[in-house]
DNA sequence: TTAAATTTTTAGATAAGACTAAAAATATAT
DNA sequence: ATATATTTTTAGTCTTATCTAAAAATTTAA
């Protein structure tokens, strides 16, 4: 069907065009794909003759529906691969990115819907980022910042915005981990940091940390 | 570390030593492969720079000890992801191999000790081929062919020698799977048929047919 | 054992994907 | 508004893996 280079081109227009809300700079795909605008500007004149992307010179490109159709398939296919990984195979949330890079690009449709039924059809991989469904379909759930909670509300930990291993391995550390729940007890106004009970343990907690720990409120 | 292409083509060695028991020659890669002999011949030298097989120009190829573990494991991986498929993604046994074909490329050593763990550590793939250990040594059993049964002989079915769709098909429609006992009631001598037991039925089976079964002698 | 047939290798071309360097278009600042 | 800076595209090169056609080596047969 399309080549593992075309794959992560069409993931990463959109994870960009979630991102950012606007058209796709080449500069930017080359950034994030750590290649050269050259690369990308080849790449995109490609996926733009097989109706993949909309590209006009210079003013950056967008995902058609079909472009947009594929490429939610491989982030399906990447996030159930990494809840298998967990839950299945015993890795942690932070070794599971770069296997689950590799078995994204696998093509097998009844191998993903196996492995969904093996799952028990999860919504959330284990980052807490949503599974699209067969359609390409993202249910976004009301997920918010930890720090925009106020003193005394309550949630459950659903996600984490920086997934670098250096932050999860700190969560894990602190006991913060995927389905806790989390009160806030106090907010210090001087350096924003929080101070929160997470299973009757107390915890203070710098406005960095609360700024990219996403949390479903109670 | 190694290409894909690489890769097939270790394999692709590795089963025809195994299976001509000399050295390979660029013709018969070439056959397996369904490439050209100039290719096989392009690629045999970049293996042969790389240590991974013997080479001497005219007189065929052999693998490297370093290039036969190599190849052994990822056999190892086909046959790992064949037995998950069967075994907990509800695959038949005719469906397996052009995925396994996919996955045996997914380069996590966790991940596949992990998935060995998952599995309870088997032995042999739905074919009854032998899975490779993480030395890459293979314990071949002392399996042989239904047709060299004696009358009044039991054996218990290990594996095929085709694995097509069309005869592992043929095999399921008449009751012959894994691990199913066979008992040989009669020997025609005219046309070499056999007259079996499987599981309480009476069966005839042709000489072809029983020389494409896999048998262990009780 | 020499000629014919087969197998294998070399030479040269092609396509995908990436790169560097330079040109062209767009955006920014004085 | 024009010069400067930035972004994007083009032109040309490189690598990997493939192919066809032709040359070289080996094997088979008369």
């Amino acid at each position: 069907m399309f080549t593992l280079s075309e794959e992560n081109y069409l993931k990463t227009i959109y994870h960009l065009e979630l991102e950012l809300d606007k058209d796709v700079s080449t500069n930017s795909i080359a950034n994030k794909l750590e290649t050269k605008a050259s690369s990308v500007s080849d790449m995109i004149k490609k996926l733009s003759e097989k109706e993949l992307v909309i590209y006009k010179k210079y003013q950056g490109v967008k995902l058609t529906d079909f472009g947009k159709k594929i490429a939610a398939n491989i982030v399906r296919k990447h996030r159930l691969w990494e809840v298998f990984l967990v839950e299945k195979l015993n890795f942690s949330w932070d070794e599971v990115h770069e296997v689950a890079e590799q078995l994204e690009h696998i093509k097998s449709p009844k191998l993903i819907n196996q492995l969904d039924a093996l799952l028990g059809f999860p919504t959330h991989d284990p980052h807490g980022d949503p599974i699209p469904d067969k359609e390409g379909n993202l249910n976004v759930l009301d997920k918010i910042l930890l720090a925009s909670l106020l003193k005394n509300e309550s949630g459950i930990c659903v996600g984490v915005d920086d997934s670098s291993s250096e932050f999860l391995q700190f969560l894990d550390k602190k006991g913060i981990t995927l389905g806790k729940q989390i009160t806030v007890l106090e907010k210090e106004k001087y350096d924003d940091s929080l101070a929160v009970k997470i299973e009757n343990k107390k915890l203070t907690i710098s406005n960095k940390i609360a700024n990219n720990i996403y949390i479903r409120k109670l």
